[in-house]
RNA sequence: CGCGGGGUAGAGCAGUCUGGAAGCUCGUCGGGCUCAUAACCCGGAGGUCACAGGUUCAAAUCCUGUCCCCGCAACCA
């Protein structure tokens, strides 16, 4: 037997900043469905997915819960793992940037690209603010102020390490050019050409000082390795890459990848930053990347404090392991964005899972025994119906993988639907109820329930990549074996004779879409409280206080700085292109003025004009969204970010002074 | 003129690259059947394929322009 082919499949390793969503659950069952497809066509894979565990935001969050960063990742890397286990995902590592292996040749890479001269030192340059030890952009400020604390930044350099980008960019250009199967879909090529290739590349900073939770730099302790060289280079560290040369065989063996499964956002990273990395440690580069779509929840946006957040665990109590993956994986569509709601979910295993396949079993099943005591028997008296449906059957195998080597992993799980359906039919065209009655036609009917119970083990036996429980449940209850992909083009193989269970099993049952959502309550309401719980919000159940960050005292000449004035807005119309702001005209005394303000979702337009508002007037002017702002209209804001204008109690002219 | 995705039957979507009778699932209406999980099978109704131009023998599909929705980014003085 000739020797099998490697294949190597990645997602991308999920951050732990918290429990993951449906989305990046099906991110794992994605590559799952096609690591076991590939198993099925005879690669030898390797399939590995991970946790991303470093960086400033998971330092903060460890020093929130009062634990270390360790603990913390270790809980959420463990939840994570978790929910991949429960979905069934095959992985054959689960790594995490925290492993020491991973930890230790990051450090031998950074070094080895450091010798190479691909990085050097440089300084970071920003706006400092130093109590919260943080680096700000410009526009990123807060009233000039750092927008955490609001206290006063200053220009700063921060020494950091960069990496020579632009080196590379021409090698990579042409390497893109070269092999247009590398970024899937090809549509995301241009983007990737046209907005960061071509106009060229800035190197990336990847080192930083700012905190410590990271990979220390060995030659330099006080930095730590910056996120993606840490993160992508997991794919490489976990198959055994070693910097100094001594990679494992299995390495040898596996690399390059055949595919990167990520998401579409962090394709620029996967397509430029990644393969220039590989170029600079002289490795070959991955055949392709893959960005896949996103899973989008229906209707509201997704957030924990609405309780609406859907997680893979929740789903599966309700609707079990399989249910799960086929809507995820079926539901997807291959380049956009997919929708996710409970009552689509309830909908689709209704009518395709209990319907078509559960129902198809089950009754094909009862007919055996019903009439043949459960023996299966073929008798080859074949009609003319029976050629269509052997054509339908044994088509199906090329069609999946037709489409599972595009990586349409959702027309696949048509196609074997189709067959199921296909089957349905055929029961209606050969009427075994009617075949029973007829002493004459046992054997026809013995016939049709020995092609009813084949064409199910075909199907049951293509179905195992994408929902391996339902394929076992069905081939055990037909005493059947499951077939190669490559024995799939023959019909018959079933052998004449078994007998099938006597106690056929539902395998999904049908479910009231009320009655789930009456489950979905509950948990959304559990989410809601435990979110309450977390950010120590207290229901609202008298009129809810508002505490923030005290600020420093000022001194009364401090105040006697601003200027206030009541202002009558004369004017107001949206600003084009713009989600949140407001131009109006402002009358402050004798003088208008324009300013632009971000209440756009809290006040139309219309209902501006006319109004008296607190506006302070001494505030420097400031270019937004291409309109120059002259001061600024005072607003409270509410819990949920709400806005309201402040405005004079008792009539006041435009102009009287606020003091 | 920030980037991107989208607008196809009541709902959710495919089809658009590579022009050639508008399709799938659900719902709805009618019929069939009774082996089965009120399921399964057949048939019907329902669409100016966002709008306006253009190319073509032929446009949902290609070109130009416009409108609307949704993410992200920016911004929220």
């Amino acid at each position: 037997m000739a020797e099998k082919k490697p294949y190597y499949i990645t997602t991308a390793i999920a951050y732990t900043s918290g429990k993951p969503h449906i989305g990046n659950t099906y991110e794992a069952v994605l590559a799952d469905a096609i690591a076991r497809y590939k198993r099925e066509q005879g690669y030898d894979v390797f399939f590995q997915t991970g946790t991303d565990e470093h960086g400033q935001k998971i330092q903060e969050k460890a020093e929130a819960a009062g634990i270390t960063p360790k603990q913390y990742v270790d809980n959420v890397s463990t939840t994570i793992k978790n929910i991949w286990d429960l979905m069934g995902t095959s992985y054959d590592r689960f790594i995490r940037t925290t492993d020491e292996d991973h930890e230790k040749q990051v450090k031998k890479i950074f070094k080895k690209l450091y010798d190479k001269g691909d990085i050097y030192k440089s300084e970071y340059e920003g706006l400092y603010c130093t109590p919260c030890e943080s680096f700000w952009t410009q526009s990123q400020l807060v009233d000039g102020k750092c927008p955490d604390c609001g206290r006063e930044v200053k220009p700063a350099k921060e020494e950091a390490y960069f990496f020579k980008m632009s080196k590379y960019a021409d090698r990579l250009i042409a390497y893109i050019n070269e092999h247009p199967e590398f970024i899937q879909p090809v549509s995301r090529k241009n983007e990737m050409m046209n907005n960061f290739l071509l106009p060229g590349l800035q190197d990336l900073c990847v080192s930083r000082t700012t905190f410590t939770w990271g990979i220390q730099v060995d030659f330099d302790p006080k930095h730590v390795v910056y996120v993606w060289l840490d993160a992508l280079t997991n794919y490489i560290t976990g198959i055994g890459y070693d910097a100094d040369g001594n990679s494992t065989e299995q390495f040898k063996k596996y690399w390059p990848a055949d595919l990167h499964l990520i998401g579409k956002d962090i394709i620029r990273f996967h397509t430029i930053y990644w393969p220039i990395f590989l170029m600079a440690l002289d490795l070959p580069l991955p055949k392709q990347v893959f960005g896949h779509p996103w899973l989008l929840q229906g209707g509201d946006k997704m957030s924990k404090s609405k309780g609406n957040v859907i997680y893979a665990d929740d789903l599966v109590d309700l609707f079990g392991v399989d249910a799960v993956r086929f809507f995820v994986l079926h539901e997807m569509p291959f380049d956009n964005d997919g929708t996710i709601t409970w009552e689509l979910l309830v909908e689709r295993l209704n009518s395709e899972l209990a319907n078509v396949l559960g129902n198809l079993v089950n009754r094909t099943i009862s007919m055996s025994n019903k009439y043949f005591g459960g023996v299966v028997k073929s008798t080859g008296v074949s009609e003319e119906v029976d050629a269509d449906l052997k054509t339908v059957v044994l088509g199906a195998a090329p069609k999946v993988e037709a489409a599972m080597d595009k990586l349409r992993v959702a027309d696949a799980i048509t196609e074997i639907f189709n067959l199921f359906k296909r089957c349905n039919k055929y029961i209606d065209e050969t009427m075994p109820w009617a075949l029973a009655k007829d002493e004459a036609k046992a054997d026809r009917l013995a016939e049709v329930l020995y092609n009813l119970t084949e064409s199910i083990t075909i199907g049951a036996s293509l179905l195992a990549s994408f929902m391996p429980e339902t394929s076992k449940k069905i081939l055990a209850q037909l005493n059947a074996t499951k077939r190669e992909l490559d024995s799939l083009g023959e019909f018959g193989k079933y052998e004449s004779g078994t007998k099938v269970t006597d106690t056929p099993e539902i395998l999904f049952a049908r479910l009231d879409v009320n009655e789930i959502m009456e489950k979905v309550e509950a948990i959304r309401a559990a989410q809601k409280a435990e979110y309450e719980k977390e950010n120590g919000i207290v229901p609202a159940e008298a009129e809810p206080v508002i505490d923030i960050e005290a600020k420093d005292l000022i001194s009364y000449d401090d105040f006697a700085k601003l200027q206030f004035q009541v202002g009558e807005i004369l004017e107001c119309e949206e600003v084009k292109k713009s989600k949140k702001l407001l131009c109006s005209k402002v009358k402050v005394g004798s003088e208008v003025r324009t300013i632009v303000s971000g209440i756009k979702l809290n006040y139309s337009a219309e209902e501006m004009v006319g109004k008296k508002v607190m506006v302070l007037v001494n505030l420097e002017p400031r270019e937004i969204a291409g309109i120059k702002s002259e001061g600024m209209l005072l607003c409270a804001e509410g819990l949920e970010g709400e806005l309201s204008l402040m405005v004079p109690e008792k009539k006041m002219p435009a102009g009287a002074e606020i003091a």
